[in-house]
DNA sequence: TCGAAGCAATTGTCATACAAATTGACTATA
DNA sequence: TATAGTCAATTTGTATGACAATTGCTTCGA
């Protein structure tokens, strides 16, 4: 969905592998890293691109650098846990079933309240482009596919609220579908029960009713969570 | 509240200068920048430090610079808008009616079901640091004593929800209180008629009853909505 | 008219040097 | 001995100059 700066730029690399090692917790706050020099010939690039990848970590509330001391792992409550880099990291990292349950809540949280918004404030051509999104969604006949759509309906939802704030937020569901698609790997036919839900959002925000919308909403996350947890219980089962 | 990081460093005054002529308008989307060297120049600063500035700005979605081309401004619904010095940047640039509006709304969205939250999960030591929010709002002489207190207390509770996703939205709370306070030039007497909502809200998580204290944040906010229309509505009757 | 090669402009990366800030040890002094 | 002050070592912050890599435009040729 989005163009991830750090695939080409080396500075990107750099910023990518430190982000990890640091959100995994293969260095923990309060940690000091190396001094850049040292760190910049580990990496095998100059102190430049180094330090460039660090302020960049630094503005994302990863770490603190100061002058004659180096740079410190901030505590995670310093973490910008909304940064959409910070999110992969950790969804890449640790998809624990607690952290599920948070991306979940922030879901059952946000969306339902975005519908409603939604079904006040869109115009036409923000409907239309939550129609489209669905329409691909019945069409899809590969996993990717349906992801991709999936993921438009959402944001085209978001978008509709006519609040960038609430937009923004998407980064947030990206996520969480993300991990939900990894962790139960499933095949399209799996995932097109919930078609049905989708389709109670759009009518509701076609007609403009705001509950109805909220409702439809907050019925399909609960219920694709309530899918997930009997994925896990079969998982315990196995193991 | 935060540490600025632009105070100290050039790189911040830096990105501060030019964060602030992206978001308030004067450069605009699909603008190119000057280059590198010439805006270094009339920044005086060096190159190195003007491209540590340009790497942030980058990462929080305001511009994208390409090799041989330069550096654009991209469109408003790329912006990190959730990021704390892009909300304060539009603080300060453009509180407009419009722009306050959607703050609200996102408190409306996220404290009431923070607070459910909390009152559901809060462990005793979270709900001592309410506490402990609340009885400075009420000792509270100054009007920087109350805004002080006033954002601990709101912080207090989103922390105590034990999901740091949800904390991390704690810039946007901060950013509409601040320009709820400058908006409405007021004393400390006039704001602690906001206390008994305070106290119904801490009320019940204490009491553990998460539907009371969703329903009294819920008020508070509207509470303070209304009344910053009131205003509104005063100062256009001057004008 | 169209395509390819070359050219100019701009960012990306590197290397080096020095300034500024912090820490800790050492020393002089009461 | 305690304490303040000074100094030196360490590390990040900033500046400068150089070259590589990429892009867009121009120009030349078929």
């Amino acid at each position: 969905m989005r163009k991830s700066n750090a695939v080409r730029s080396l500075y990107g690399h750099v910023m990518h592998e430190l982000g990890q090692r640091i959100v995994s917790g293969k260095v923990k706050p309060g940690d000091v890293l190396p001094r850049e020099e040292t760190l910049a010939e580990s990496l095998d690039v100059s102190r430049t691109a180094l330090r460039e990848a660090l302020k960049v970590l630094s503005a994302k509330g990863l770490i603190e650098s100061r002058t004659g001391v180096g740079a410190r792992v901030l505590e995670e409550q310093h973490w910008n846990q909304l940064d959409a880099d910070v999110l992969a990291w950790r969804c890449a990292s640790m998809p624990t079933d607690d952290f599920v349950d948070k991306l979940v809540e922030m879901r059952e949280i946000i969306e339902p309240a975005a519908a409603a918004a939604a079904a006040r404030r869109r115009t036409s051509a923000q409907l239309a482009q939550i129609e489209q999104a669905f329409r691909a969604m019945e069409a899809a006949q590969t996993l990717e596919a349906w992801t991709e759509a999936d993921l438009q309906f959402h944001d085209a939802v978001l978008r509709a609220t006519c609040n960038e704030l609430l937009q923004s937020l998407f980064s947030v569901v990206e996520s969480s579908l993300g991990t939900f698609f990894t962790l139960s790997a499933r095949n399209v036919s799996d995932f097109k029960y919930s078609l049905p839900h989708h389709q109670k959002v759009l009518d509701a925000i076609r007609r403009k009713q705001p509950e109805a919308a909220r409702k439809a909403m907050l019925t399909m996350i609960a219920d694709s969570h309530a899918s997930l947890q009997r994925d896990r219980k079969r998982k315990r089962k196995k193991a």
